[in-house]
RNA sequence: GGUUCCGUAGCUCAGUUGGAUAGAGCAACAGCCUUCUAAGCUGUGGGUCUUGGGUUCGAAUCCCAACGGAAUCACCA
């Protein structure tokens, strides 16, 4: 039980006694006491005068009065403005902290039975992964982490959109521009030589629909007539009547964006447990909408395009089939949607994506709960903002991307760096630094973007670097790596420790108790993160967790304490920290090497 | 114009179901390596929480309005 609710449980009790009313617990407001203050947990007591009927301090006194007579783990009291601050026993830390360090799975939620698949990632095979996609990626990996440690089932998907005109695009280019050359025969990888393609398509685009303009067309016409266009449209038809040589080119040119961008989720860390290609399920969703015509949910126009009328939900008219026939975007969503959650049996479904296809999921869900899909209210949009350079928004166009292979590489090149300046791994082997530089430099990109509530637009400044220092991935490595160190000289010198050291006669010190406190606050902070789908909050937590060691590290000089059960009682205390740290950052996808 | 989201220190961000004197980091300045790793620690300066109302014992937090910024409102995906 936490202190929270062991202290809302009392005071209900003192309150009853007190004053003889029946209060529920949970209507009790307790909190950490603020450190400017003495006391462990706070119970504000104005909620409670028109109970008592006597001033906030008298109010106060006699409850803590009640409180330090009746509960033998609340060791004294003080108010202050209507504030009851409560000071736990040394005992109630000895035995919250042996509870902790006795719990090999501390932080990992009881399982709840629900089934639960993540969506994320989802690219376009035109064009390598950039910043955006980082944060996306990084977002639904740890979110699917953190839903696991909140006792669910996850399953982490991914729609890779592999058809469409802006694949024929690239296709186009490259049999016009490029034709013969292959990631193997440049070298190049295969993503970034698709990516040039699109861009090579889009530069020879434009370059016609000047020249149509200055032939006297519109800009209007210009763009609509412009041949490149034009072809790449037919080539889509030609591909979906499964012509033979287009879907060859098709399959061998996205076989190679694949390869791509295996290597960049390899050097993420990240992995799918199932891939879905568009190829294969852009057909789905047609027969929800004979349902919806059935129903009379959706209506159909005279020249057959199928539309579902949301303007009684403050929403537009939406298409939901053209009228020829084929399926729009959010006919294969409202398929796909249906199949998943039959086939998986799942009870939530959670989808990555970012914030300018809001509008789009309170379609798609607001058209599934017309249809009568009962789940619908269980589908989650983790709509996150976007990555914006100092210059503004990141335009392809305007080669203002931030390349996500560039990104990892320049990020493993400053922490290749800034560890030979410190010097203190010369003595490792080559690859274990190189693994050691790889897991800094991913530590530092991982969690700035991580740390920053997912729905607030966030800034990168390339040219400022990702931070090494204060509130960063490699400071909480940084800190595992010392407390890393501590126990591995613990170990040389052949000390013994483990949870049965500590023992409620020990009194902890106050730095002490207040990193108990931290450590016990972790399953809360799994629970909030996993309501708010917010791995931010698990960052913010780790930071807190490490900066308070570092603190307490500073002046407690952990090996030369001379009584030997105050020793191993520390040593189990920095012990749980580490393992608390892990979890934590586990739950981030973030390594934490034992030395850097 | 409709809808949604955002606005906290010079900059990047925290801020729990409304609670005490609003917190970190970066940047600036001043200290601390003979002591378990200085990617660290300590200190100083820096705020009309965009503005104005309202709700109440109490508001950065909830409600309304205004201002500023973003996204979206396709027979694109």
């Amino acid at each position: 039980m936490t202190p929270e609710l062991f202290l809302q449980e009392k005071a209900a009790q003192a309150v009853k006694a007190l004053y003889g009313a029946d209060i529920q617990p949970d209507s009790l407001q307790v909190q950490v006491t603020r450190k400017e203050f003495e006391g462990d947990y706070t119970l504000v007591v104005f909620p409670l005068l028109r109970i008592s009927h006597a001033s906030p301090d008298a109010t106060a006194s006699a409850l803590g009065g009640w409180l330090v007579g009746n509960v033998p783990e609340i060791a004294a009291f003080n108010s202050v403005k209507g504030f009851l601050n409560l000071l736990f026993s040394p005992v109630y830390w000895d035995e919250t902290f042996a509870e902790i360090a006795a719990n090999e799975d501390f932080g990992q939620l009881p399982p709840t039975g629900r089934n639960i698949m993540v969506e994320f990632s989802s690219p376009n095979t035109n064009k390598p992964l950039h910043l955006g996609h980082i944060r996306n990626n990084l977002l639904g990996d740890s979110v699917s982490r953190l839903l696991k440690a909140g006792g669910n089932k996850v399953i982490k998907a991914t729609l890779v959109n592999d058809r469409g005109v802006h694949i024929c695009k690239s296709m186009l280019a490259w049999q016009k521009l490029w034709e013969g050359r292959t990631p193997a025969s440049t070298g190049q990888k295969g993503d970034h030589l698709v990516g040039d393609c699109y861009v090579a398509f889009d530069k020879l685009y434009k370059a016609e629909v000047k020249a149509l303009m200055d032939a006297g067309q519109t800009e209007e016409e210009a763009k609509k007539n412009a041949p490149s266009l034009r072809e790449a449209h037919e080539m889509l038809v030609k591909w979906e009547q499964g012509d033979k040589a287009v879907r060859e080119l098709w399959s061998m040119m996205n076989s190679w964006v694949f390869a791509g961008f295996d290597q960049t989720y390899k050097a993420l860390g990240i992995s799918f447990d199932k891939v879905d290609y568009e190829s294969q399920t852009y057909l789905l969703g047609k027969e929800l909408v004979q349902k919806g015509l059935d129903e009379g949910v959706f209506e159909r126009e005279a020249d057959g395009s199928v539309w579902c009328d949301l303007t009684a939900d403050g929403l537009d008219r939406k298409l939901v089939l053209r009228g020829d026939g084929t399926s729009v975007y959010i006919t294969q969503d409202l398929g796909t949607a249906e199949r998943r959650f039959a086939t998986y049996h799942l009870d939530s479904h959670v989808y990555v994506v970012g914030n300018e296809q809001d509008y789009h999921f309170q379609v798609l869900k607001l058209i599934l709960k017309k249809l009568g899909f009962a789940w619908s209210d269980q589908i989650y949009h983790l709509s996150y903002g976007m990555v914006e350079l100092p210059e503004g928004k990141m335009k392809s166009r305007e080669g203002t991307v931030v390349d996500a292979d560039d990104l990892i590489q320049s990020m493993y090149e400053e922490a290749k760096k800034t560890s030979e300046e410190g010097g203190k791994l010369a003595d490792l082997p080559e690859a274990e630094r190189e693994e050691l530089y790889r897991m800094i430099g991913l530590g530092a990109l991982k969690y700035f973007i991580i740390k920053v509530d997912p729905k607030k637009t966030m800034l990168f400044n390339p040219k400022e670097s990702i931070d090494f220092n204060g509130n960063t991935g490699p400071f909480i490595q940084y800190t595992h790596a010392r407390i890393c160190s501590i126990l591995r000289k613990a170990a040389e010198q052949g000390i013994a420790f483990g949870p049965a050291d500590i023992t409620t006669d020990l009194a902890p010190s106050a730095k002490e108790i207040r990193l108990i406190k931290l450590l016990n606050l972790f399953p809360a902070k799994v629970g909030e993160a996993v309501q708010a789908l917010s791995p931010a909050i698990i960052a913010n937590y780790a930071y807190d967790l490490a900066k308070e060691f570092n603190q307490y590290y500073h002046d407690t000089p952990v090996l030369k304490e001379e009584d030997g059960r105050v020793l191993r009682f520390r040593l189990v205390l920095i012990a749980t920290l580490a393992r608390t740290l892990r979890k934590a950052m586990d739950i981030l996808g973030i390594q934490l090497p034992e030395r850097m």
